[in-house]
DNA sequence: ATTGATAATCTCAACGTTGAGATATCACCA
DNA sequence: TGGTGATATCTCAACGTTGAGATTATCAAT
């Protein structure tokens, strides 16, 4: 019995009429989505960071290369509008962790890079974020995991999750 | 192969020493949940309405009673701050949706209950919202929604959302 | 080469939430 | 009964995002 239990059974009582099982996985996905995002908010928190943060120096690191990101790419990663990207950009650049430079083959946009400070935190900070994640799943079995994994999967595909770009 | 499956691969190139297996299931959780925000916010929209003020709506009415429902309790209910939700329930004030009155028993509450027209048009929409909901779910097979929910539902137990208070 | 359409980034006013503080009320106990 | 700490709501300045628009550069086609 948890919140979403509830939830459901109000409607029940409320409106015997409607079958609410939809609300039993997207409610879920919902509520567990806020309790992880505040966990996460917390953990980045004890490193004095938020977590854009640490997205944008994740995504820039785990793209490679020498090159970094144009800014274009990070507005597709970060799924948020290109003035929030540039806010975010400047910030990163006065904190010394990134910074912008020409690109080289198109003179419209610019080349995000990590600096070796950036690069430095992201590294040390990524293998801790991982284990912190970890926490929220131990209770699963490895077959539950499993088959969790490969449920979602599934649905972000029929939504048309199926790539980066 | 969805976009969390190439993340995991870049990760894997770029940092070969760590196992990023939780990802898997967070970096889902946090797609899943944005592309379903998306999908809700543009269903409620052809109804004129914001997803808050559903939200706010469905509460008072699943709450069932004569009485309304505290200020405070539409704040837990949303995870929003009180500042937020003084804020939200002006706006419906002013759509003629909810109205305010005294809570007999305590001076400091205020009771917020549905008006005749809020009723309606909760009761008008929430049927059509589950509906919706039910889309983006039609590719799992009954056995899967099933195991999805209680592996959710064990989740949020886990994680201590286990009422509504 | 020139033109027009498309694309990438930045700018900025408008908007809603946050978080701290103010006010009024309540519950409890000395 | 009076006092103290807790609680409920509202207020408001600060902040970050949005969405539209401006600017500059590129591309496609002639």
């Amino acid at each position: 019995m948890d919140a979403v239990d509830e939830i459901r059974a109000q409607w029940a009582r409320e409106r015997p009429d409607l079958d609410t099982w939809p609300m039993g996985i997207i409610g879920r996905f919902t509520r567990l989505n806020r309790l992880i995002e505040r966990e996460l908010r917390d953990f980045f928190a004890r490193y004095g960071m938020e977590r854009w943060e640490f997205d944008m120096l994740a995504t820039l690191r785990r793209a490679g290369g020498e090159h970094g990101l144009t800014a274009g790419d990070l507005n597709k990663a970060a799924m948020v509008t290109s003035g929030a990207t540039t806010n975010r950009i400047d910030r990163l650049t006065a904190k010394g962790l990134v910074e912008r430079a020409p690109d080289p083959e198109d003179r419209r946009s610019i080349r995000v890079r990590l600096t070796p400070e950036g690069r430095r935190l992201v590294d040390e900070i990524v293998g801790l974020h991982v284990a912190n994640e970890e926490r929220f799943l131990e209770i699963l079995t490895p077959a539950e995991r499993s088959s969790l994994e490969g449920t979602l999967r599934r649905l972000l595909e029929a939504l048309g999750d199926t790539s980066l770009s």
